[in-house]
RNA sequence: GCUUCCAUAGCUCAGCUGGAUAGAGCAACGCCCUUCUAAGGCGGAGGUCGAAGGUUCGAAUCCUUCUGGGAGCACCA
């Protein structure tokens, strides 16, 4: 049942009975809900091309939907200046539309027609680099981005695609060597394969990278040192390979547990790594078809189209070469024969593809890797390695940044670890929990911490930048997670108390309706944001019924309801409420708590 | 320099193929706990939608220019 698509319906007919363009008919929330439920803004559209006036032309068409009267018992239309067609739905309406939905297993939210594999690949952990809070938006978007195409009926499958490969590797072994903290695996005749990491940490690690990041800028030997290193690795070089293997098996466990602390799980802990033994095929295929080229020792593809990558005349001749509209050839291969990113990358689509056959696949990274992707996804169709048909997409997001617009640091200039940010918020849930009286549940304050930081991430436009304040993030009060949370919990206590016997529902007040007209909105955003690959319309609706729910609470104690008809419908309604939060809030990746 | 994204209330952000009086939350102010959890509700106050032009019956939204900021621009991932 799907009140929208009725009235499209409805007002669909009357335009062809009248000869007018129906395709123009779109029906859309009012934004004046004092005014109305619906709105439809058709005749203001078509109207000058027929050179009628369209407070005319909207009166003639509600004239003839009244004629027809088919529905009449369940929706209002009026002509309003300048030439709104305006719709209220009846009560009797909604609670038909809410004892409907009630009872379905989607709870109305309608799924696609067609479902499809969807390939999610988001993450993106280092192994070398300890998570920080710049790696929060890829889980915590990413999460939410598969959960809402399962509920909308595909099938989805999520790789973390783990960042275990390339020169940070090999800036790590050799500084840890350097350090002395290889020195076994490097004796003659060392049994390789029976020794352990002494002394090697994840906190030593998380030191180490770092350093050799740093030094590699200045130190051009130190450079070149470790993307000999780094070769060694893709080589599978003793005792380079070995070493390389135990140190991902270390951190591996780390990224794992720290992942399931945002709720965020995956099919696949498939590493960078693990398409190495596709590239040369890979390669191969761009040789074979001719669209590789040796480039200063490289070798690329040229991946820009007509009018990209034009060169700009130099002005001297010690000028850098610059270009319009730049779209450089994609690197497939260094200059000392190394796999770079994207190589991995298109290799990655050839076995996905190998093995999975997914229509679309859905990546999630910060904006910076726009080019990148660009470059990925044409070298793909270019090759054949996607098939024409497959959807080959890159959600790019925004980066958090500290209040004064730069990616966020603490004071001292350090990075903010991933781990401190979660501990903040559970020892801050923690702390208002006590104050509930609800003592030692750690379980119960990671729900309602992570809840909030969720919560205030998706709340955003997927792909702008936007400010991590840490004190917005600890703030549990207005439009935030632990708000919905809060709100379930209140309909929890009410039913524990209330003998229920699961009535229908009968809209009749204002603030009933406003709820009914919530739900509809939720279950639209749903689609809205599969739509646009986006979240905040569903947070944000999400709100919206919660609020909606809190009104009615603050106004009219339910338990106290002295007509048994009205309380049990009441009731049945704070049901509904509570199984559409507690859906949204897991399509969002947030838990729901009992109490709190 | 080129490409691209962005600029809305004191702060953080919404604003759905252009629509009616630009909305929330936070902060600040005033009310509401002997009644279902006050992490709540209600009420005011707060805006030249970065600037200037243009298209349109109608612009925060579309186009042009400008100002300010972020990011990217081949062998890092």
């Amino acid at each position: 049942m799907n009140i929208k698509k009725e009235l499209t319906d409805i007002l669909c007919s009357v335009a062809k009975e009248m000869g007018l363009d129906a395709s123009k008919i779109c029906v859309v929330f009012s934004n004046r809900p004092e005014l109305c439920d619906y709105q439809c803004n058709f005749a203001m559209l078509v109207a000058k091309a027929l050179g009628e006036k369209p407070i005319e032309l909207a009166e003639k068409i509600v004239k003839n939907i009244e004629k027809n009267a088919k529905n009449a018992k369940k929706y209002e239309f009026s002509a309003v200046m300048p030439g709104f067609i305006n719709i209220k739905v009846t009560n009797l309406a909604l609670s038909e539309f809410c004892n409907f939905i009630k009872n379905d297993k989607n709870l109305g939210v309608e799924q696609v027609e067609k479902p499809r594999l969807v390939f999610f690949d988001y993450g993106g952990a280092n192994v070398a680099k300890e998570l920080h809070v710049g790696h929060l938006r890829s889980p915590i978007v990413g999460e939410a981005m598969k959960r809402l195409h399962a509920v909308m009926g595909d099938r989805v499958l999520a790789d973390v695609h783990l960042g275990d490969y390339g020169l940070q590797m090999g800036l790590t072994l050799l500084q840890l060597k350097i350090d002395g903290f290889l020195d076994k695996f490097f004796e003659k005749n060392a049994k390789i394969q029976d020794l352990a990491l002494e002394n090697v940490t994840l906190d030593l690690l998380n030191e180490e990278y770092p350093k050799a990041s740093k030094r590699k800028d200045v130190d051009e030997e130190f450079k070149k040192q470790a993307d000999d290193f780094t070769l060694y690795i893709q080589q599978k070089k003793e005792p380079y390979y070995t070493i390389y293997k135990k140190i991902k098996d270390l951190s591996v466990a780390e990224i794992q547990k720290n992942y399931a602390l945002l709720n965020t799980q995956f099919d696949f802990y498939y590493g960078e790594s693990d398409a190495q033994g596709s590239i040369d095929e890979t390669v191969q295929i761009f040789v074979d078809k001719a669209l590789a080229r040796e480039s200063e020792d490289a070798l690329v593809v040229d991946v820009a189209l007509e009018g990209e990558h034009i060169p700009i005349p130099k002005k001297s001749e010690d000028e850098p070469q610059r270009y319009k509209n730049p779209m450089p050839p994609a690197i497939i291969k260094k200059y000392n024969g190394g796999d770079v990113y994207a190589t991995t990358d298109i290799a990655t689509i050839l076995i996905r593809n190998r093995d999975y056959h997914p229509d679309e696949i859905i990546y999630l990274t910060d904006n910076r890797q726009i080019m990148h992707f660009k470059q990925v996804f044409r070298c793909c169709k270019l090759a054949g390695i996607s098939p024409e048909s497959q959807k080959l997409t890159h959600i790019a997001f925004g980066t958090m940044n500290g209040q004064d617009g730069k990616p966020f640091k603490t004071r001292s200039g350090a990075t903010v670890k991933f781990k401190d940010v979660v501990n903040l918020l559970i020892s801050k849930a923690e702390e208002k929990l006590a104050s509930n009286g609800i003592k030692g549940d750690r379980e119960l304050a990671r729900k309602i911490g992570v809840g909030a930081m969720k919560f205030g991430d998706l709340s955003n436009t997927v792909e702008k930048d936007y400010v991590f304040d840490i004190d917005k993030f600890l703030s549990f009060d207005g439009k935030t997670g632990p708000y919905i949370q809060y709100t379930i919990a209140r309909i929890n206590s009410i039913l524990s108390k209330a003998n229920f016997k699961g009535g229908e529902i009968n809209i009749q007040s204002e603030e009933e309706r406003n709820i009914a007209l919530a739900i509809l909105k939720l279950n639209s955003a749903y689609n809205v944001c599969y739509e646009a690959y986006s979240l905040n319309a569903l947070c944000l609706a999400t709100f919206d019924l919660a609020s909606a729910f809190s009104t009615l609470y603050n106004n009219h104690k339910i338990l106290a309801e002295i007509d048994e008809n009205v309380k049990q419908s009441l009731l049945a309604l704070s049901l509904l409420v509570k199984a559409c939060l507690e859906k949204a809030l897991w399509t969002l990746g947030i838990d729901t708590v009992e109490k709190m």
